[in-house]
DNA sequence: AAAATTACTATGATTTCCCATTGATTCCTA
DNA sequence: TAGGAATCAATGGGAAATCATAGTAATTTT
């Protein structure tokens, strides 16, 4: 495994198609702080390999970080391969990121439990909002979500219309 | 089959000859919010791969965009080779991009069904416009395109004569 | 034993599928 | 080439499957 980044992503060329989160739902809370997943998301989870989905704070927003197990593996692979394995970097970014991390599995029915700090820490009451970022996905409390979604707008804007899709894909990840 | 080897229709195998969407088409949207995607639009999509497609709000139009599956993964690549994961360019990107996609496919008789948020924002309500683009194609509310497309034709005339021909071949009409 | 977690069951609502009808175009044949 | 048959596309409605959600029971943990 190369120590370029976080590289070798899935070929998406031919062959196996990578899924992607997509899109925005609503979903209640109950008072258990169970929440249904979207089956859409569900369904672009890897089907083998670790049931659940990988939960944590967002470092610099007040909603929760998801993706699944698969990609917070490579993601540990990039930071070992970007830093060393006991440098001081890869200490501080690894205890971020998968210190405060939860592993949440699906009850029968596709749900998962939120813990009461995770909550907390989004301000999720009994409206969980689920934003596909792709490869990822973010929980936030819809009213919060939308106050985000404003100040970033143009922003958003101006960096998409910078891009274009590259005919020669299967750089990152 | 074919003894020529030559061109041989829409055979989109491995994206080496891109059909394109072109005309335009009025189709029905009933009361569950589904809608007919022409016929010769599906004809232009990948068969392979995932069947239906990519919609979202138009930045700058009052209208929806549409793009096969292939082109949001490529859009995913190119994101991911841009910007950082963790940054807020990337951030606000993805948020916009993939929050606002959906990916909505065929049901056994070529039909989507486009949710209420869509429509309310393209202002859809019985009737739905299909404008064909190339390499993605709109949904538009058929008056609101009349007005739109009147906006434009200046521009686009004018925008042609400062063409140069040799250089841009698929450039106009 | 109490609390908390997980599993099971049920229900209402939505979504998806299936079939049936229509209109239009293409193909065949006389 | 005109008529007619066959095919395909678009549309509509009802049936079936899926999903989100709530409540309750069972199990584990401490």
């Amino acid at each position: 495994m190369s120590a370029s980044g976080i590289g070798e992503g899935p070929k998406a060329q031919s062959g196996k198609r990578m899924p992607l989160f997509l899109s925005k739902y609503v979903n209640k809370v109950d008072k258990k702080g169970r929440v249904s997943v979207p089956a859409q998301y569900r369904a672009a989870l890897p089907k083998e390999g670790v049931p659940g989905v990988i939960v944590s704070p967002s470092l610099k927003l007040k909603c929760l970080d998801c993706a699944d197990y698969e990609f917070i593996e490579k993601l540990s692979s990039g930071i070992y391969g970007n830093f060393g394995l006991f440098t001081d970097q890869h200490n501080e970014v690894a205890t971020s990121v998968f210190g405060d991390s939860d592993l949440l599995q699906f009850d029968p029915n596709g749900r998962i439990t939120l813990s009461d700090d995770l909550r907390k820490y989004a301000n999720i009451d009994s409206n969980a909002l689920f934003v596909g970022l792709g490869k990822t996905f973010q929980i936030w409390e819809p009213k919060a979500f939308e106050l985000h979604r404003a100040s970033i707008r143009d922003q958003a804007i101006e960096a998409a219309a910078t891009m274009r899709p590259v005919e020669n894909p299967g750089g990152a990840l």
